[in-house]
DNA sequence: AACGGAACCTGAAAGC
DNA sequence: TGCTTTCAGGTTCCGT
């Protein structure tokens, strides 16, 4: 389920769950996850400390001592969890590492598309997978350099968005609510935004995470995307139902295989030499009446809400 | 070099 | 009821 936020939730986790604690054991079993390595590299984790966890958009590399290091991607379905050991492991899990004081994380992940992979901190920091990534914009945006990167494609706003060397951490949730907070054409080619509309679409896409790590981050129970529960989103996934600035029904388009969902009277249809004069879209201060009433009638079909940091039910 | 599309996986929900 | 199709928040590879 992890887009940047997701990750940054997962991140704040681990770091609670291992700092301070001693590696006793770990393993991990035989699969796509972590292609070609040996099972044995990772069985070299034991006896080791954390010592630091960083976030490179959708990436976690951890740190322990001796210079050791576990670089983490969720893929589509990866998820850190963490039991006693004495609990039976849930299923899916293909990595485990047991600590000493009595809890035991596992990296579950049903599709597989999530990867781990083991070797010295210096290395992973080096792979091309690391430094192909854009910056990471939750640390601020630099609009001249978006603006620069915008400027040098032809696809469209979204595919160029999706491209993890534009900024790092976005995906498929993040562009579609972002581009409607910034009011701007997914279809519109991404040359063609204008200085001041990438300011406009910077600080959307800042608003668009911080919403959204609000939102999963809450202190009480702790709110996390998943199947089954509230859609916590603007436009994502609402396909039908009614845009909370204006009232038009949000439309779903595919685009680069995947969905897009927009308003096409916030985010209007773009043609060249068009001028855009509008000023951001606001968020509702949590959701408009309108909007909570649909998510009532019809709960969203794969969002659920998860509460106290476990499933509250669990894949199987 | 840049682009679009298929491939990689599993499971849930919708459709028939 | 049960079989088939569609869809899912990710990246990567392959052909044009």
């Amino acid at each position: 389920m992890p887009e940047l936020p997701e990750v940054e939730i997962a991140s704040r986790q681990l770091r609670g769950w291992l700092q301070g604690r001693r590696i006793v054991s770990a393993r991990a079993e035989r699969s796509r996850v972590i292609r070609g390595q040996t099972q044995a590299r990772f069985a070299g984790l034991a006896g080791h400390r954390l010592t630091g966890i960083e976030r490179f958009g959708k990436w976690m590399l951890l740190s322990f001592d001796g210079g050791e290091g576990l670089l983490s991607h969720l893929g589509m379905t990866g998820k850190w969890i963490r039991r006693r050991a004495d609990e039976p492991r849930p299923s899916h899990v293909r990595a485990s590492l047991a600590l000493n004081d009595g809890h035991a994380v596992d990296y579950r992940d049903m599709r597989l598309f999530g990867r781990l992979i083991r070797g010295k901190t210096q290395q992973l920091r080096a792979l091309p997978a690391l430094r192909a990534l854009g910056p990471d914009p939750l640390g601020g945006i630099d609009v001249e350099r978006l603006h620069g990167m915008l400027a040098r494609t032809r696809r469209s706003m979204k595919e160029a968005l999706m491209d993890q060397r534009t900024l790092a951490g976005l995906g498929n949730i993040q562009v579609s609510e972002s581009l409607y907070r910034a009011r701007i054409d997914p279809q519109r080619p991404a040359l063609s935004l204008t200085r001041a509309e990438t300011e406009r679409l910077a600080s959307a896409i800042g608003d668009s995470l911080r919403a959204t790590l609000d939102d999963e981050d809450s202190p009480e129970p702790i709110t996390y995307v998943e199947e089954g529960g509230e859609n916590v989103f603007l436009v994502y996934d609402r396909a039908g139902e009614p845009c909370g600035n204006c009232g038009t029904a949000i439309r779903r388009i595919v685009q680069g295989g995947r969905s897009t969902y927009y308003c096409p009277h916030c985010q209007p249809r773009w043609r060249a030499r068009a001028t855009s004069r509008t000023g951001p879209v606001r968020a509702p201060a949590r959701a408009s009446v309108a909007l909570q009433k649909a998510a009532r009638r019809s709960p969203a079909r794969r969002l659920r809400v998860i509460q106290g940091g476990r499933a509250s039910q669990p894949m199987r």
